[in-house]
DNA sequence: AAATAAAATGTAATCGATTACACAATAGTA
DNA sequence: TACTATTGTGTAATCGATTACATTTTATTT
């Protein structure tokens, strides 16, 4: 191990003491512009670099930041944390990533991996399963700044950003029923999460406005799963006054009831519209292509974190909770679009 | 913020010193039994928790390791990135990931970013551009491990973990050739990365093996873009003698090739056959299902990861450095597969 | 020039854990 | 009982950077 080179060296090599040195590599004002400009320089010459270690051990701060999510290999998480990292690196942050892959025992673990690795803060979509608050009041109790988004739990004093689910479900009903289709099943998830509440309520608030009925044998608690879909969709089409269109709260488990409905042989989007949710790259790409929310994760990546920045530089004895909420655009693609545009 | 309990704490409380509390903690055997008991209970009782940077800064590592990757939001990364946490996890390391979006000042940044980190070693996967070796000196004079995996550079003493791209394109073409194909086109990519370099080798070694014709025009240079892919299919496809069948390094490409394909109302396979490579879930979930060369991300990530761990706590003046090679697989499906199975 | 203010630098403690070395307590032996 | 091993603890330095406080040097004022 090559040894590196330490203030203490540079020190010693101008005849100078460790605080100067510091100071000076740290624009500290009172030092003279002559003695920094020599300190710098030498520490350039010495290829001096500053042990960040020591650093984050005398102020306490690790300039890491943890983010949990379900999973890294959908777009939607993957482009959540482009935008963390757009705004956390360039203020020297390094972002750690954890996931979860829906597990409670997981979510838990790796809250506990990230406060012992002393991170500055959690940016984190809670998992499926309810989790129990204990964990919880371990960050609260580290003052370790969390921070929810788009999969968020009601814990008073965090902050989150999220989507208008609500919304997004509204208009993806509201675009079916202008499509012209009377019966629109849902395929719902966990609703104990707020997303998947918010997605059915504005799903089943459409319904209502539009005057049409609302049947709850249309609802189907399914997985964000190819397979889940495939298996609810069999389930809406054995029916015997089977739905005109579905509307899922998840692109995969759209995916899987385009594939069943196609296997009856029915068309889409003539007989059966469908709309998914996130707009994953692969909505596009099909040959049909099918109707999503598009709901910005960029921008909420980006959003998430200049919260985590405001609340971790903050020395403000009260904490403002911000409730940050985007709102979700539907694009429309051949899945539900029957009339060419 | 709530003071944490630290070894010295736990020492006044007992009356000891905070050598002796340490010494208990860490089971270290010049320690009688009573006192390692009740130092260990008490720091239960009182939430002890082991300061990392304190023991980063003494021992001179930091548990965290870091990955480059050109993305995660693509299955293969992802899944990789799957396979090293599975084995670096338990060990009690942190995976840092960073993301070079294939630019060469990404992949500068980040490597620095990382060292200046205090990471204990670097799994990458370098971008397509030709990377000047400034960089990984700097690597290597820090002694920090590196490992290559899938993108490699041939620098003396770096391991690496690849697949046989060779063997998977002439797998790959073998199966099109045995499906009665006879003019193969081939997307490559940056050659000077070997993976693209060897699966062309492996593609023209099985033309030339099977006593067909190799066609220097066939070959097309592009990118794993599905526009790009388009392009490039567009572009043979205006051949006066068209080709029978593609064999893509990418199934990104390949998918635009497809679209690209259908656009001019030929059939698939019958008329142009299709292949892709890497395995990315979409090649399963289309309607028609793509054939793919699968890479067992998984498996790479861990092998990557025990080599890592291997080197790190080597303590050998010479290092052995090892270059291992998984089997890629091919994986059939409708793009290519003429005959019912 | 003397007195005072301002600026620059040095001293030393601190962050928390580890560990070589020193010393004390206990056990074992003659 | 006195003497040597053995085992368990304590002391204090160390890792590298930061910073309150003390001290010295330089600049300013009268």
């Amino acid at each position: 191990m090559v040894k590196k080179t330490t203030i203490y060296d540079i020190a010693e090599k101008l005849s100078l003491t460790a605080a100067t040195v510091s100071r000076a590599l740290n624009n500290n004002p009172k030092i003279s512009e002559k003695t920094r400009k020599l300190v710098q320089e030498t520490a350039l010459a010495m290829n001096y670099e500053q042990n960040t270690l020591a650093k984050a051990l005398k102020s306490g701060k690790s300039f890491n930041v943890g983010v949990i999510v379900p999973r890294i290999d959908s777009n939607f998480f993957a482009s959540v944390i482009r935008g963390i990292e757009q705004e956390l690196t360039p203020k020297g942050y390094h972002v750690i990533i954890c996931q979860t892959h829906d597990q409670e025992n997981q979510e838990t673990g790796n809250i506990n991996s990230l406060l012992n690795a002393q991170v500055d803060g959690i940016l984190m979509s809670v998992t499926n399963a309810k989790t129990k608050n204990k964990i919880f009041d371990n960050i609260s109790r580290k003052r370790v700044p969390l921070i929810f988004f788009d999969r968020k739990k009601d814990i008073p004093n965090v902050s989150s950003v999220t989507i208008d689910d609500f919304n997004g479900a509204y208009q993806a009903t509201q675009h079916l029923i202008d499509q012209g289709c009377k019966r629109i099943a849902h395929f719902s998830n966990d609703r104990r999460l707020e997303i998947f509440k918010n997605r059915y309520l504005g799903y089943k608030q459409a319904i209502i406005d539009n005057g049409l009925e609302y049947d709850e044998s249309l609802v189907i608690d399914t997985f964000s799963k190819v397979l889940a879909g495939r298996e609810s969709a069999k389930q809406l089409l054995s029916l015997e006054n089977r739905p005109d269109a579905i509307f899922s709260s998840s692109d995969f488990s759209a995916l899987g009831a385009i594939e069943e409905i196609k296997a009856h042989k029915l068309r889409i989007p003539e007989d059966i519209s469908v709309i998914g949710f996130s707009n994953e790259p692969f909505t596009r790409f099909m040959e049909l292509s099918i109707t999503s929310v598009d709901q910005s994760p960029i921008e909420m990546g980006r959003k998430a974190a200049l919260v985590f920045l405001e609340e971790v530089d903050s020395k403000a004895k009260v904490k403002k909770t911000q409730q940050i909420v985007l709102q979700p655009e539907l694009i429309i693609r051949k899945s539900s679009l029957k009339t060419a545009l």
